[in-house]
DNA sequence: GCAATATTTAACAAATATGTTAAATACAAG
DNA sequence: CTTGTATTTAACATATTTGTTAAATATTGC
């Protein structure tokens, strides 16, 4: 639940859900090609990636000097497990306004 | 894509996560209610509605002096799209390392 | 060991967020 | 139209976040 909370809030901010972005469709990469692709010091950037690992949303693995960014799939799996869990809440709601533009259409 | 990081924004904090699994759960709901379910001020909760608001995560329906507030079903649509555009990742990264701890197993 | 490279930590300034209490606003009821 | 209730806005203090530059740390290759 408060796990939860912490993914959102690592994802919240610009910078990291790019990174996050970029780490899902570019795979592993280490911190400084994530620094270049970014507008920000590299120090701001390391920062960022500190936020969301101790988020568990990305892991950290280590290659001589170079640190391998990668995100972890559990985290977007908790995202999605809960709007499942939430499902019915919303899939019900949007059925509800769908019926009403409906509606409307026909008259 | 922007919005997305609006709604985790908005969802990145205790109170708020709180007061909209409140609405989810409980429905339709005045602002007095909500603020009686938490320990902080009546002004405090008011502005982190209107911060869900913007967001557009839930929306307010004036009853008389009543405002009462309710969840947007597509808020939690958006992230559920998410989730689902990014599944091939996340998926694919959790079954290899299922595969891993199978095999650990047969150690 | 020494220089070069990759990255993080430290120190600090500026912007943003959050909580509080007091005042304002709006409607309802007598 | 005055009082009471529900809620928001204003003003302000404090805490957190985010970016910057300078310094520290660790590893590689001569």
């Amino acid at each position: 639940m408060t796990n939860l909370i912490t993914t959102f809030s690592a994802l919240a901010d610009e910078t990291r859900f790019y990174l996050v972005e970029q780490l899902m469709t570019q795979g592993e990469l280490p911190a400084g090609d994530l620094v270049a692709q970014r507008p920000i010091s590299g120090p701001a950037v390391s920062r960022h990636l500190k936020i969301l690992r101790q988020a568990g949303v990305v892991q950290q693995r280590i290659d001589g000097t170079r640190r391998l960014y990668s995100v972890r799939p559990e985290s977007l799996k908790a995202i999605s497990d809960w709007t499942i869990e939430k499902r019915a809440f919303w899939q019900a709601g949007l059925d509800r306004l769908e019926t009403l533009l409906d509606e409307e259409q026909n008259t």
